[in-house]
RNA sequence: GCGGACGUGGCGGAAUUGGCAUACGCGCCAGGUUUAGGUCCUGGUGGGAAACCGUGCAGGUUCAAGUCCUGUCGUCCGCACCA
C-alpha cells in the first residue's frame, strides 16, 4: 500500500481553495443558478461537535457536484450570533458578549475550515454585526408601520430562571427549552408580531414547495387550523357571552358554559355574582400555577360555579349554568365553551364531577336526536344547517381558528438587536430614523431591576422624541434569537449592501433557495418564523417570490456511541477535532455520509469508522495499478457507468450511504482486477470528489489525470447504451421457489428460455412427474414454473 | 388523547413499479505478512445435519410479499385540556 499523509494534503489544498478563491461566488447571469443552504450555526462556547458536520458535508457534496454541473453555486456560511448562552457566559465571567461571541465564532471557523467544506466565506454573515442587524430593524421598522408589529399587553411565558419572556415555540413541556426550568405564565406589555394574519396562507403555501410530508404536517399541525362557529348565548345579567365551537350541531346537547378564570364577564358583572369572593380566588389559583402544573396533576378537572349569572340557549332557550374552569384556555377562540358532555371527553369528566346534566344529541350511527330541526341529520348536514340558522337569526355566524398565537417578539435581555422604536408620552410608540440603532457599550450585564432588561437601567434608554423633541424613552426590551435568522439568507446575496438588505438583481437571480437542509428541531420555529418574515416582505414588494425555501430537507440526528442523544452531561459526545486528527477530514466526511440513512438518526461508532479509512487507503493505493491502456476497457464500460448513474440519482436523493456503497463496490473490482486505466480512475476520483475533495485532488494531481484540478472538470453523465447488460441472469423458480440461474443474451424470447430451464437438471428434476400449469416471465428478472393452484 | 416515523443478521444499514432478502461497511472466525501487538493482505460469516426455515407477532391477497390489505404488539419523535 502507498502511504498517504492526510495532514499535509487536507492543509495543503484547504489553502489552495482559499488563495484561488475557487468558491467564491459572483453573480454570473449567463450561467444557471443553484442556491444551497444549511442552518448557520449558533457558536457555543463548546464548538462544534460531530453532529454539525452531517448536514454540512452533505449539501458540500451536492454543492461540489453542482459546480462540477456547470451550475453556478452560492454555498454561504454565517454566524447566528445573538443568544442567552453567550450573555449568561458573559455574565458569568465579566466578559463583553461581543467579546465571547468573537472568540466562539474564530474557534468554530477553524473547525468548519479543517472540514474543507467548498462555503462561500467571502459572504459571511453576523447576526451581531450592527451592519447586519441594521437590516433586522429595517425588517420589524415595516413590520411595525404595517401594523403587524405591536406592543400589546398578554399572558406570556416567563422562565424564572433566565428572567425572560418565551414564545410559545420555546417552551417545552412547560419548561424552558434553554435551561429546563420552570415556566409560569405573566401578564405583560409585549411587542408582538401578528403571524396569525399569515396563518392561512402559511398552511395554502405549503402547496408550492417541495418539503418533507413529515414537515408540511408538522407545521400544519402547528398552525392548527379548524372550522366551527361563534355562538351567542344571551345571560341573565345583560351580557352576551360568546362561545367558540367546532360542533354547533351539538348546541341541544349543552348544559353548561365554561369560562377561562380571565374572562371578562368576571370583572364586569362582579357585582352580580353572588360568590365573587369564591370566584375571584379559584381565578387566583389558576394565575399562580405554571402550564406544567396545570398538565402534570392529571388533568383532574377544577372549576367554580358562578352564583347569581345564568346563561340562555340561544335555540331551546334552556336556562344553563355558568362555570368558571382552567381547562378552557382565556387564549384561544373567544375564552368560553358551551360544554356538552354527552360528546366530548372533557366535559364529560367535569361534568361529572361537578353533577351536571349530560343529554345525549347525536346516536352512535352520527344522526341527530332531541334537537328539534336538526333531528334525522348527520353531523355534516347539522352543522351547516344548524350555523345557517344561528345567522339568520343573528346569534352565530361560522368561524375559523387557528391553534397558532402571535409571537411575542420582546426580550428581557442585552444581547439581542435593540428594538428601534421610542415611546414618547405625547407622541406614542415612534420608529428610530437612524438605523442601525446600536446597543449601547455597558459594563455590566446583571440584570438589576428583576425582569427588566438590564438596558432600562442605562442612561441609552433616555432620549428625545424625535417628533416632538420632548422627552421620552427607548424601548429596552431586544429581539429574540429568531429574528436575526429569519431573513439571513437575503443578506448573503448582497453582504456588503448598505443602501437595501441586498439589491434588486441579486435578489432576482438567486431566489428562491433551490435546497435548504436543516434539522427537525427548527420546524415549527425558524422554518415557520422565516417563511412569515419572507412572505411579508414579498407582500412588500422586496423579494420576488412567495416562498424562500424551494426544497427543504432533514437530516437524522448523530447520536452517542451508546445511541443516546450526544450531551455534555451524559458524557458521549464525540469531538470532531479529534476525529480529524486521528482520521484526517475526508474520512470524517465520508463516515458522516456512509454511516446510515442521511434522514434517520444514528449512532456514532468509533468501530465503523474504521472502514472509511480503509476505503480511502484502497483507493489511494489504486495508482499502483494503473495499466498501460488508457481508455475505458470493454470489461469494465458497464460497471462504471452503472456506479455513475447510481452515485449520481443517490445523492439527488439524499442517498449518500448507497452511493459511497457503490463507491466501494468500483475500487474492490479494480483491486481484485488488479489494473486500472487512467479513464477509469479520472471516473472514479471525480465521483469520490464531493465526499473526499482533498483525497481526490492529491490523487488527481500526483496520477496525471488530467490538466488543472477536479473543480475544473465536468460531473461524468452515463451512457444509457454503456448501461445495458447483453447477458443477463434470470432466475428460474418452480412455485416461488429460486431453483436455480441461468445466464442468457439480452434478447431471449420467453419460449426460448423456458425450453432452456426445463433442461437445467435441477428444475428437470423438480417438474418431473408434474403437470406446468402456467409459466410466469417477468421480464429479465425471473422465470416461475407453476404446478399448482389454490 | 392527536399527528408523524419506524420494527430486516452480533451491529450500522441495503433491497425502483410486489420478482434472487441481508448490497456496502463494522464485528467475528480461519489463514498469511510481521521480532511481537496493532496495521495490512486472502478466504469465510442468517439458522439448521438435512428437507427446509427465516424481515416484531397473527391472519389475508398473489404464481410470487420485507414491500400490498386486516388485526395486534413494541419503539422513537413532535404537540398536548385548542372546545
Amino acid at each position: 500500500m502507498i502511504p498517504y499523509d492526510f495532514m499535509e494534503t487536507e492543509k495543503k489544498w484547504q489553502k489552495i481553495w482559499e488563495e484561488s478563491k475557487v468558491f467564491c461566488v459572483t453573480n454570473d447571469f449567463s450561467k444557471p443558478k443553484y442556491y444551497l443552504l444549511i442552518e448557520f450555526p449558533y457558536p457555543s462556547g463548546n464548538g462544534l461537535h460531530v453532529g454539525h458536520p452531517r448536514s454540512y458535508v452533505a449539501l458540500d457534496s451536492i454543492a461540489r457536484k453542482r459546480r462540477l454541473q456547470g451550475f453556478n453555486v452560492l454555498y454561504p456560511i454565517g454566524w447566528d450570533s445573538f443568544g442567552l448562552p453567550t450573555e449568561n457566559f458573559a455574565i458569568k465571567n465579566k466578559i463583553h458578549p461581543k467579546i465571547v461571541t468573537k472568540h466562539n465564532i474564530a474557534h468554530f471557523k477553524e473547525q468548519l475550515k479543517a472540514l474543507g467544506l467548498s462555503f462561500d466565506w467571502s459572504r459571511e454573515v453576523n447576526t451581531t454585526d450592527p451592519k447586519y442587524y441594521k437590516w433586522t430593524q429595517w425588517i420589524f421598522s415595516r413590520l411595525f408601520e404595517r401594523g403587524l408589529a405591536e406592543k400589546r399587553n398578554t399572558s406570556v411565558n416567563w422562565c424564572v430562571s433566565c428572567r425572560c419572556v418565551l414564545a410559545n415555540e420555546e417552551v417545552i413541556a412547560g419548561k424552558c427549552e434553554r435551561c429546563n426550568n420552570e415556566v409560569i405564565q405573566k401578564t405583560k406589555s409585549q411587542w408582538i408580531l401578528k403571524i396569525t394574519e399569515y396563518a392561512q396562507r402559511l398552511i395554502d403555501d405549503l402547496d408550492l414547495v417541495d418539503f418533507p410530508e413529515r414537515v408540511k404536517q408538522q407545521q400544519k399541525n402547528w398552525i392548527g387550523r379548524s372550522e366551527g362557529a361563534l355562538i351567542k348565548f344571551k345571560t341573565t345579567c345583560g351580557k352576551d357571552v360568546e362561545v367558540y365551537t367546532t360542533r354547533p350541531d351539538t348546541i341541544f346537547g349543552a348544559t353548561y358554559l365554561v369560562l377561562a378564570p380571565e374572562h371578562e364577564l368576571v370583572d364586569l358583572y362582579s357585582e352580580n355574582i353572588e360568590n365573587i369572593k369564591e370566584v375571584l380566588n379559584y381565578r387566583l389559583e389558576s394565575s399562580r400555577k405554571s402550564d406544567f402544573e396545570r398538565s402534570e396533576v392529571v388533568r383532574e378537572k377544577t372549576g367554580v360555579l358562578i352564583k347569581g349569572i345564568k346563561a340562555v340557549n340561544p335555540l331551546d332557550g334552556r336556562e344553563i349554568p355558568i362555570f368558571l374552569a382552567d381547562y378552557v384556555l382565556s387564549n384561544y377562540g373567544t375564552g368560553a365553551i358551551m360544554a356538552v358532555p354527552a360528546h366530548d371527553e372533557r366535559d364529560l369528566e367535569f361534568a361529572s364531577k361537578f353533577g351536571l346534566d349530560v343529554n345525549k344529541v347525536v346516536k352512535e350511527d352520527g344522526l341527530h336526536i332531541n334537537s328539534e330541526f336538526l333531528d334525522g341529520l348527520d353531523i355534516t348536514q347539522a352543522k351547516i344547517r344548524v350555523t345557517e340558522e344561528l345567522k339568520r337569526r343573528g346569534l352565530g355566524e361560522s368561524k375559523v381558528n387557528f391553534r397558532l398565537r402571535d409571537w411575542i417578539f420582546s426580550r428581557q435581555r442585552y444581547w439581542g438587536e435593540p428594538i428601534p422604536i421610542i415611546n414618547c408620552p405625547k407622541c406614542g410608540f415612534v420608529l428610530e430614523k437612524n438605523l442601525p440603532l446600536e446597543l449601547p457599550e455597558i459594563q455590566n450585564f446583571e440584570c438589576s431591576q428583576c425582569g427588566e432588561s438590564v438596558l432600562e437601567s442605562s442612561d441609552w434608554a433616555d432620549v428625545e422624541c424625535p417628533q416632538c423633541g420632548d422627552r421620552a424613552r427607548r424601548e429596552t426590551d431586544t429581539m429574540p434569537q429568531w429574528a436575526g435568522s429569519s431573513w439571513y439568507f437575503l443578506r448573503y446575496l448582497d453582504p456588503l449592501n448598505d443602501d437595501a438588505l441586498a439589491s434588486p438583481e441579486s435578489l432576482n437571480y438567486w431566489l428562491p433557495i433551490n435546497w435548504y437542509n436543516g434539522g427537525m428541531e427548527h420546524t415549527t420555529l425558524h422554518l415557520l418564523y422565516s417563511r412569515f418574515w419572507h412572505k411579508f416582505l414579498y407582500d412588500i414588494g422586496v423579494v420576488p417570490v412567495p416562498e424562500p425555501y424551494a426544497k427543504r430537507t432533514s437530516h437524522g440526528v448523530i447520536l452517542g456511541e451508546n445511541g443516546e442523544k450526544m450531551s455534555k452531561s451524559r458524557g458521549n459526545v464525540v469531538n470532531p477535532d479529534e476525529v480529524i486528527s486521528e482520521y484526517g477530514a475526508d474520512v470524517m466526511r465520508l463516515y458522516e455520509m456512509f454511516m446510515g440513512d442521511f434522514e434517520t438518526a444514528a449512532p456514532w461508532s468509533t468501530q465503523s469508522i474504521k472502514g472509511c479509512k480503509r476505503f480511502l487507503e484502497k483507493f489511494w493505493d489504486l495508482q499502483r495499478i494503473i495499466s498501460g491502456e488508457v481508455e475505458i476497457r470493454a470489461g469494465m464500460l458497464n460497471v462504471l457507468h452503472k456506479t455513475i448513474k447510481k452515485v449520481d440519482e443517490d445523492m439527488e436523493h439524499l442517498k449518500f450511504n448507497t452511493a459511497i456503497a457503490s463507491l466501494m463496490t468500483l475500487v474492490n473490482i479494480f483491486r481484485k482486477s488488479d489494473s486500472i486505466t487512467r479513464e477509469e480512475l479520472k471516473i472514479l476520483t471525480i465521483l469520490l470528489n464531493p465526499f473526499a475533495p482533498h483525497i481526490t485532488e492529491e490523487l488527481w494531481n500526483v496520477a496525471h489525470l488530467g490538466s488543472g484540478r477536479i473543480t475544473d472538470q465536468s460531473w461524468p453523465k452515463f451512457d444509457p447504451e454503456a448501461i445495458k447488460d447483453e447477458e443477463i441472469e434470470i432466475v428460474i423458480q418452480v412455485n416461488g421457489k429460486v431453483r436455480g440461474r441461468l445466464k442468457v443474451n439480452e434478447m431471449i424470447t420467453q419460449s426460448e428460455l423456458i425450453l432452456l430451464a426445463k433442461k437445467e437438471p435441477v428444475i428437470e428434476r423438480e417438474l418431473n412427474g408434474k403437470q406446468v400449469l402456467k409459466e410466469i416471465y417477468f421480464p429479465k428478472k425471473l422465470l416461475n414454473f407453476v404446478t399448482y393452484c389454490h
